[in-house]
DNA sequence: CGGCATCCGGCTAGATACTG
DNA sequence: CAGTATCTAGCCGGATGCCG
């Protein structure tokens, strides 16, 4: 599992609709940073690329928080030039189980949710 | 099922830890107005006890946000004084599914993660 | 490479007061 | 009763720049 894993398609979250949808795990970025290392253990690096220009700033706090809160481990290599990486605890994988259902709600009812938006739009268009 | 609803009890959520909670509906109170109109529809001022507090302004934009995104239905009777009644549609009911996952996911871990926290704060607090 | 320090603009929750 | 109007304060994401 930790011997090598494929490296991350810097488009894997282009065509995802997360900023509107209704069901979020953790702050803006915990979802996707998850999926990022659902198959084994990432170095900050690799997490910027699909994470399509986040911060430093912004992805070291998402990173701490996520290992306060146990989901995910911060490993430290004393080397130069220094290599992190970051890998899933068994608390973390288990939030994929929840994540997997809300994904499912998503892709069943986003059109939905869009649809009625664009009818909402136009009922405020034409107000009598 | 619109026949009558019992009174909601106004101390529902005071223990609902979902404020540090890593799932999240909609936006902040959301979930808990799709958990208090579950029964049946419910008037404007009947959602504001339980919601401890919300300030009209919040509780107004919160439910024409779910109206835009046609979770729930707002129905203004013409009378004096004013009755408003807010109620589910079936893609605002759809959410309850993944909601019970989430609810059961913090049940089970709830605890680890504020385990997960106090250990962080005591690593910080000796460190060397 | 993997951060941290600093500064900033925008959003938004909330308090408060008023209205049909 | 069920909102609207206005104002404010705080937080947070993001940009920029520096360091080990």
């Amino acid at each position: 599992m930790s011997a090598m894993s494929e490296p991350l398609d810097p488009a894997m979250f282009d065509s995802c609709p997360s900023v509107s949808a209704p069901i979020r795990f953790g702050d803006k970025w915990t979802a996707k940073i998850i999926t990022c290392l659902e198959a084994g253990p990432r170095r900050f690096s690799e997490l910027q690329a699909p994470l399509r220009g986040i911060t430093p700033k912004v992805l070291t706090e998402s990173l701490r928080a996520m290992e306060r809160d146990g989901m995910v481990t911060r490993t430290a290599y004393p080397e130069t030039p220094p290599r992190v990486e970051y890998e899933l605890t068994p608390l973390g994988r288990s939030l994929l189980g929840p994540m997997a259902v809300g994904c499912e709600w998503i892709r069943a009812h986003m059109d939905e949710l869009v649809e009625s938006r664009e009818a909402y739009e136009k009922r405020q268009d034409i107000p009598a």
